[in-house]
RNA sequence: GGUCCCGUAGCUCAGCUGGAUAGAGUACUCGCCUCCGAAGCGAGGGGUCACAGGUUCAAAUCCUGUCGGGACCA
């Protein structure tokens, strides 16, 4: 049930039996027409600008249209009453019925509340992380990962047939270095001096997975030739550290659906069938790239290469796909991964990339648009870095001095609850400042605990309820009478409630999944508003000594915020807390 | 040099497919616990929405340019 969608079709089909009486022309688009809530609440419940867009292009006057449709709009049951304002706002107050049947709604299905049927039959591709398999997650990948499961999450809650997916970069030379550096741990698992030059990874991590290949291979690689060793280690390395990732992960509550190798596109022939759709379709040629522009072209020189024309599809410069030796760029296995999932049948696909692979967008986008001819959509969002605080204090990340914060040692220190929701309390592409001292704060500066403690106290009082005797559950209390529900602090948070719907779909649309958080920050702050009206007022507190109905009604309200509540934080992946003792 | 992101209150940031007097937290000042969880709430001051043009009935929002910060660039 969203009610700002029921009417808008409501104002449209008004405007029709408009143009039915000949006081609107036809041939109108009222795709501008929106139906949103007024940013000042006295001037009513709803407002709509159907007068204002429509005025010029049915050449009457805004004021007109207006006094028109506010008729056909007050002979509605849902509308009380009806008022032109400003320049030809109609503003709209509902009647009561329209908020119990809300809150009735969301009693009656507090699952359902808020899922929106905008996804439906919609196949979208999440892919994130997708971390080199070379060790542990760090405290940017979290973000990452954090953003694109709450937007995964979003879509399904959208109604979107949604797949988490994670690109293993198991195909390059990285993973050489990583199965070298096992290798030197292997040699120390066997008691020899080792090394770590530059170029290996030195890090502790690799400890356990060099006794285990010496636990798995014995003496058999010792002072063997690399061409013996190198491709079962890297095998053995790279599953290691999936195993290690997947822990990483899960230790978040982030779980895929899909994990896509990228080696497993070499020696298949997948890559030259991208590469020859693209040829296909006369997009791939030899060539010779300009030199950088402004750019010290140092080490520049002009080189045949084979092209993909990217430029057709909206890229700043083509894009070499296959070196002059014939090796591939690391371009080409890119895109034949998304062609792969082209022809998984995807409608949407979803890039996360961290803001360092920002140059990388125009190129990717022009490649799906080729290789779908259009019909598949790819959006990347980029995540942008992390600042860690702590007291107050920035808090270098260093690989070398050994302060390299990975993403466990985040949620070992602060909870997958509140780095998830904290991680999400700004835009994907604005940086984060995240400080570990303020995250495990209980006071309303800290969001998570804000919204937690609304969700808490709503408990506590339902808890108190049932102790008395009120029947508490949502079956009765999706039947309480509502009328005396009339105060203005309880009419601003069934108003808030009734957004959620919409608030869903904007935010789906828009791949925006920060903006639960900061509705329910909003929501939150409703709630607490209303309970401390009820420290200065007794007939506004929720349970009302021995008037069970009265206490029904208001509890049925605060049932229906802890439903949305925990539905928006679902969504987030973030546990609703029932008590914060 | 080019591409992308950002510029909103002292500070950290929201701001809906363009909508009415631009919001929240923080900080500062002042109020509210005999009472469902005060870990909370209320009130007050604080703004050239970087700047200049343009589109529009209407611009923080869209377009162009300038300045400033960041990321990236075979």
């Amino acid at each position: 049930m969203n009610l700002f969608a029921e009417i808008r079709s409501l104002v449209l089909a008004s405007l029709q039996h408009l143009q039915a009486q000949g006081n609107l022309p036809y041939g109108l688009s009222f795709d501008s027409v929106t139906v949103e809530p007024p940013r000042d609440l006295t001037h009513g419940d709803m407002a709509t600008n159907a007068a204002m867009v429509l005025a010029k292009p049915s050449k009457n006057k805004p004021r007109d249209i207006a006094d028109k449709l506010a008729a056909l709009l007050a002979a509605d049951g849902r509308v009380e009453s009806v008022d032109v304002a400003g320049p030809g706002f109609l503003n709209l107050r509902l009647s009561p019925k329209v908020w119990s049947d809300v809150l009735g709604a969301i009693l009656v299905d507090p699952i359902g509340f808020g899922r929106a049927g905008t996804g439906a039959g919609i196949k979208v591709n999440v892919e994130y992380v997708s971390a080199n398999p070379t060790g542990p997650l760090h405290v940017g990948h979290t973000r990452g990962a954090v953003f694109g499961d709450a937007l995964a999450s979003l879509l399904d809650f959208a109604g979107y047939d949604v797949t988490r997916e994670y690109y293993i970069n198991d195909g390059g030379a990285q993973v050489d270095v990583l199965a070298r550096s096992v290798y030197l741990r292997y040699l120390e698992a066997h008691g020899q001096e080792v090394a770590f030059e530059d170029g290996t990874y030195p890090g502790d991590y690799l400890i356990d997975v060099g006794q285990a290949l010496k636990a798995k291979v014995g003496e058999s690689y010792i002072g063997k030739d690399e061409q013996v060793w190198l491709s079962d280690v890297r095998e053995f390395s790279t599953h290691a550290m999936m195993d290690l990732i997947r822990a990483d992960l899960l230790s978040l509550g982030v779980k895929m659906d899909v994990f896509y190798s990228e080696k497993s596109l070499y020696g298949t022939g997948r890559i030259e069938a991208a590469i020859g759709d693209l040829k296909g379709k006369g997009l791939i040629y030899q060539g010779v790239l300009d030199p950088p522009k402004g750019k010290k072209p140092d080490d520049w020189e002009p080189r045949q290469q084979t092209l993909f024309k990217s430029t057709d599809h909206g890229d700043d410069v083509d894009r070499p796909v296959q070196k002059s030796d014939g090796s591939w760029t690391y371009f080409a296995p890119d895109i034949a991964y998304h062609y792969d999932k082209v022809t998984r049948g995807f409608d949407q696909l979803i890039d996360v990339f961290g803001a360092d692979h920002g140059g990388y967008v125009k190129r990717m986008k022009a490649a799906v648009s080729a290789l779908s001819d259009g019909k598949t959509s790819l959006d990347i969002k980029l995540t942008q870095l992390v600042r860690l605080y702590k007291n107050g204090e920035p808090f270098k990340m260093s690989k070398r001095a050994g302060t390299f914060v990975t993403l466990r040692d985040v949620v070992e220190q602060v909870g997958a609850d509140a780095t998830r929701f904290v991680m999400l309390t700004r835009k994907n592409d604005a940086p984060l400042d995240f400080d570990f001292d303020k995250v495990m704060e209980q006071t309303k500066e800290n969001p998570v605990f804000y919204v937690q403690y609304a969700h808490a106290r709503i408990s506590s009082v339902m808890r108190k309820a049932e102790a008395a005797g009120i029947a508490v559950d949502d079956a009765t209390l999706s039947g309480a009478d509502l009328a005396s529900l009339v105060d203005c602090a309880e009419l601003t948070l069934v108003t808030k409630l009734a957004e959620f719907p919409r608030l869903i779909e904007i935010s789906a649309r828009s791949n925006e999944p920060h903006r639960i958080a900061f509705y329910l920050y909003d929501l939150a702050s409703d709630l607490h508003a209303l309970w401390n009206k009820g420290n200065d007022d007794a007939s506004l507190r929720f349970i009302q000594e021995g008037n069970h109905a009265t206490s029904q009604a208001k509890i049925a309200l605060i049932r229906a915020t802890a439903v949305v509540i925990s539905s928006g934080l679902g969504i987030l992946g973030v546990t609703p807390a029932q008590e914060m003792r």
